[in-house]
DNA sequence: AAGTTGGTTCTTTTATTTCAGAACCAAAAA
DNA sequence: TTTTTGGTTCTGAAATAAAAGAACCAACTT
């Protein structure tokens, strides 16, 4: 058994974690590894561990892990002299992520400028309302940078 | 035949935003309705208009209804002596809507501060990454409401 | 009383997702 | 050269989701 031991408390978190990914769209196997990675005292693991431990095969393992990497959620390394990659979770990237996630949400943006501009003058209370998300959205895509830095500044990072 | 006339432009944006709303999780039809009530000229549609205009069954409109009408992303009101509902969007809740979507996203903050709590001491640099991206949400968690109130001050809205 | 309107609910069909199992493959080891 | 390791890829089964169709129902009309 290749598997890694987990403690109950380990094993519940990963399953409420996974969960809370499956309800925002990533495939229940995929939610998993990504927590275990998370979750687990071990800082990299194995294809096989990732298996054994999550009691998986072979083919969902391949496929979960090879949409995780180009979903950039999880890296690997090698080591010399060992064919194995060596898996771990791709959290220090969160900022990157997060923007990519937020540029995802500011297509809508675009998609409603494109309504706004067809609609009907006719309905000019409606419009507005209209205008007014879109207004906002933009603020907020402007906002952004200015809140990422200044949380920088706060806490010191680079 | 009760329904409505669109132009091309508009069946486009409807399929095309309709696509960016399946992306985020929702189902086919409940996207067809929600832009179809953001794009078409009319301010309302009934239960018929909707369902002859996007070709769908009675099934199909009931249930897409009712989901979109707990979702809050639709609403209905109803005439003196006239039992039919007429459906218009909910766009101008959108700052409720949006508030919603985001308690949803700060829950993961809660599941990364539980997995934080019960990680090994040993993966100090890994233990500080994590809580990095736990300290960031919670300080967007705790900014967001000033860009809010900030737009309101800067758009004059009530 | 019979039909129409405005739906809802139940059943079935169809499409899609997710995963297991087995065959397969290249690189390394024996 | 055969076997093992570390996977990938190709079926296919099972579960789930989405929508159609039909039966149904209450309120209103005729």
């Amino acid at each position: 058994m290749h598997s890694i031991q987990l403690t109950e408390a380990q094993k519940d978190l990963i399953e409420r974690t996974g969960v809370f990914f499956e309800q925002t769209g990533m495939p229940p196997t995929e939610s998993r590894i990504m927590t275990l990675l998370i979750v687990c005292d071990e800082l990299e693991l194995t294809f096989d561990q990732l298996r054994a431990t999550l009691m998986i095969s072979k083919s969902a393992t391949s496929n979960a892990i090879n949409n995780l990497l180009m979903a950039q959620q999880i890296t690997f390394r090698t080591k010399l002299g060992d064919r194995k990659r060596y898996f771990s979770s791709n959290i220090h990237n969160w900022e990157e992520h997060m923007s990519l996630e937020m540029q995802k949400m500011f297509k809508i943006t675009n998609l409603l400028k494109e309504i706004h501009a067809q609609r009907t003058p006719e309905t000019v209370k409606f419009n507005n309302q209209l205008g007014n998300f879109i207004a906002f959205m933009e603020y907020l895509h402007s906002e952004l940078p200015r809140l990422f830095s200044q949380w920088h500044q706060q806490n010191n990072q680079i």
